[in-house]
DNA sequence: TCTGGGGTCCTAGGACCC
DNA sequence: TCTGGGGTCCTAGGACCC
């Protein structure tokens, strides 16, 4: 046993649970000068979107995450709403990991915003005094790099942790002394724990039981025989305030998929097939990039209802093949009843196992071989029927890319050849709104142009915090850029076609 | 109010093998 | 002739998390 470990729980709170406030909101509150201080939504554009962070002035509008965007417009119509800019909070995120690098060896990511930390393995901690003040110095570090506030948890145990820096939100640190854990526990909601949600929520709530000293008194077995074996025991364990989970750096991915809900029903089959197509080769690219490959290929498919259905199917071995992935979830879907309309398809590839650069062609051809070979054993006269993506032996077809549509999202960066940088601040009617500031200027004017005006292109993220000693700036966004840098990314971005089912 | 997109883990039944 | 138990793999669905 390591030392200093008793019962499930460090003596000393050397775990370190970070959590960024609200954090995409508050990335493009710093990008943004306008908007600090108001309500700020980030989430889907389109009419079935959901928040994915609401800044903590759009809160007390009653407008939360997972709501959605439509229900937020409702209670809070004054706010910002923004698509999300993940190439931004990806750049932002990296900073915050760096200087969490910089603390141990050992740090696990949950999220772009989250993170466990392990003191005591970097040495930097080993009691509350120390960890303490390690914490209050990654606060510190945190805003002069990024600008933006992060919350910290120290506590024994990472489950600990991670209620301590939800109670320490926003811009706050938490330590909770080890010894005193199951009382601070016990009188908490069982919601607060670490894998209770609504439905178990609900579950426990029917069987008498609300707070985590509730869960303790009933005992291992009446929760074992409520909730399962997996569940039942580590919840049980959680409630005596016992974790000894440990933090592990780096973790393969063990699945890789694609999804996309569509703005309207597609009810045409072509369409729908079309669509498993593009979807699975997305994913084959998302895979290849990972530099992995994959041996179950799974489709997912939610209908008009919200009914949602998954169908698998496991290869002879693992691909990165993409007409191996397109033809397996074409054949996947000759399996679903579609009528009354279909609201989201989604490709995904499980099992995966490292590259290694096989003879593709082959596994292709055989791949091919076996389904025609079914398609043959099987019905022989469905084959007529199944033509496009999900037929048997012929090759498929690329299908083309909507066309090139120039969409402009509210909150994305723009350059103009005579204003400079901005972003876009609505767009409608063959015009767009574009307000004119940077993330170091003070709230720029608005300025209104036609939708095609040749002056206005796409850019990039500028940084948040004007670079400085500029030691821990590496990534891409926390670094100046050459003008010939500058244009080749407005490039790269005015020819990427914004994804839009 | 009308529900995103990316993941993880668990359960349970059936096939198959020993 | 009727009846085993265990282990592993595959498939489908569900809960949960950010």
């Amino acid at each position: 046993m390591p030392y200093g470990s008793i019962d499930g729980v460090r003596s000393a709170p050397t775990i370190l649970h970070l959590d960024m406030d609200a954090f995409y909101a508050a990335a493009e509150q710093a990008a943004k000068p306008s908007l600090r201080g108001k309500p700020v939504v980030v989430g889907g554009i389109g009419t079935r979107g959901v928040v994915a962070t609401a800044s903590y002035e759009a809160r007390r509008f009653g407008v939360h995450s997972a709501m959605p965007v439509a229900q937020a417009r409702r209670l809070c119509p004054n706010a910002a709403y923004l698509m999300p800019r993940f190439a931004l909070y990806r750049s932002v995120s990296e900073q915050v990991m760096e200087l969490l690098g910089r603390l141990s060896p050992l740090v696990e990511p949950l999220s772009l915003d989250e993170a466990f930390v392990d003191l005591e393995a970097g040495g930097v901690a080993d009691d509350s005094v120390s960890a303490r003040r390690a914490g209050e110095r990654l606060r510190v570090d945190i805003r002069a790099v990024t600008g933006l506030t992060g919350s910290v948890g120290l506590a024994g145990s990472k489950m600990l942790a991670k209620i301590a820096s939800e109670q320490a939100k926003p811009d706050g640190l938490v330590l909770i002394e080890p010894g005193t854990e199951r009382e601070l526990l016990g009188p908490m909601p069982v919601r607060i724990l670490p894998g209770v949600g609504p439905a178990t929520g609900e579950h426990l709530r029917r069987a008498g039981m609300t707070t985590v000293a509730d869960l303790a008194e009933a005992g291992e077995d009446e929760l074992v025989r409520l909730l399962g074996k997996a569940h039942g025991v580590s919840l049980y364990q959680m409630a005596l305030g016992h974790d000894d989970r440990p933090v592990v750096a780096e973790r393969d991915a063990k699945s890789v998929s694609v999804e996309d809900t569509f703005e309207v029903d597609l009810h045409d089959r072509v369409r729908v097939r079309n669509e498993v197509v593009r979807l699975s080769d997305r994913c084959v690219q998302r895979l290849r990039a990972a530099g992995r490959s994959g041996r179950t290929v799974v489709l997912k498919v939610r209908r008009y209802d919200f009914s949602t259905l998954t169908r698998s199917e496991t290869l002879r071995g693992p691909t990165d093949d993409p007409t191996v992935v397109r033809e397996a979830a074409g054949r996947l879907l000759e399996s679903v009843d579609t009528t009354g309309g279909v609201r989201l398809l989604g490709v995904g590839v499980t099992g995966l196992a490292d590259f290694t650069q096989e003879d593709l062609f082959a596994q292709a051809a055989g791949e091919r071989a076996e389904a025609a070979e079914e398609a043959e054993d099987s019905e022989a006269g469905e084959a007529g029927k199944a033509g496009g993506a999900g037929g048997g032996g012929e090759p498929v077809a690329p299908v083309p890319e909507p066309p090139p549509e120039r969409r402009w999202l509210a909150g994305q960066d723009v350059r103009h050849s005579v204003y400079g940088a901005g972003w876009v601040q609505g767009s409608g009617v063959g015009r767009v709104t574009v307000r004119f500031e940077e993330p170091t200027s003070p709230p720029g004017r608005v300025r209104t142009f036609k939708v095609d005006d040749p002056d206005l292109v796409p850019s990039d993220p500028l940084p948040l915090v004007r670079a400085a000693g500029d030691q821990v700036g590496s990534s891409p966004a926390s670094r100046p850029k050459s003008p010939s840098e500058a244009a080749a990314s407005e490039e790269a971005a005015s020819g990427e076609a914004i994804s839009s089912p």
